[in-house]
DNA sequence: TTTGTTGCAAAGGGTTTGCAGGAGA
DNA sequence: TCTCCTGCAAACCCTTTGCAACAAA
């Protein structure tokens, strides 16, 4: 894939947001070097396809991009309260699958957890008030 | 809620099937009694409100329904062969859950999982060829 | 020079909205 | 009767596409 300011600036924009964004907000924050709807559309879905980000649909129905660190299996922690959203890289999940396998009959070659809760600061917030 | 004919048909055509669906799928289904698609965007999404439904984006990007059996904590595990989608009620990832709230120092509040695999069917028609 | 990429404008298409008529309760 | 619901058509808006100009390698 070839190197271009837009491409740059896209996953510079990414990389530097600390919660899943819109196309628009992306679109946003490239000031210099803005780059057409078309271009970050194009360009989201390769970096998806190459395991550079994920998109993931919001409660309100929007699809928004995240900046993936590792391209191994992770999953996404988002805090509801501020929207932070943390990448967790060890999946406790496989274990509880071996079982859930003999009771379904399935085998299970593929998982998504999306989990959601209160980051350590906003509930520091919550206390306080 | 009001009882009306399209609502039954909407929840009848997902209660018959074995599989998530389009909003058009849906439509096709509703051989007599066909209403117009706003109508059934509308219902769907009380369906989704009332945890009669959920939505789910496919990897192809399209949106589509399911009916759910259970109103309580759930997943669903789908057979990447066949598209058969099945009801999961036992939900094994709590425990793995709490683990992570003392590493992330978050609070978990919320999850999502989503499971594929290939069914018992799909693994013994794999077996054949 | 070759080939992939961008920008623009336009098309596309799934979803939503406004409003009048209709039907539950 | 009083709401809520449906149907229709039109509007919306996010996303994709076509094509010519451009730039990376």
């Amino acid at each position: 894939m070839r190197k271009t300011p837009q491409r740059e600036g896209i996953l510079r924009v990414l990389t530097e947001s600390d919660r899943p964004l819109t196309v628009e907000e992306i679109w946003d924050r490239m000031a210099e070097n803005r780059s057409g709807l078309p271009t970050i559309y194009r360009n989201l879905e390769r970096f998806v396809q190459e395991g550079w980000a994920e998109n993931v649909l919001g409660q309100d129905q929007v699809m928004r991009f995240v900046h993936c660190t590792s391209k191994h299996h992770h999953h996404h922690l988002q805090c509801e309260a501020c929207g932070r959203m943390v990448e967790v890289d060890s999946c406790g999940v496989q274990d509880s699958l071996q079982q859930l396998e003999v009771l379904s009959g399935f085998r299970i070659t593929r998982h998504h957890l999306s989990l959601f809760g209160l980051c350590r600061e906003c509930q520091s917030a919550e206390k306080r008030h």
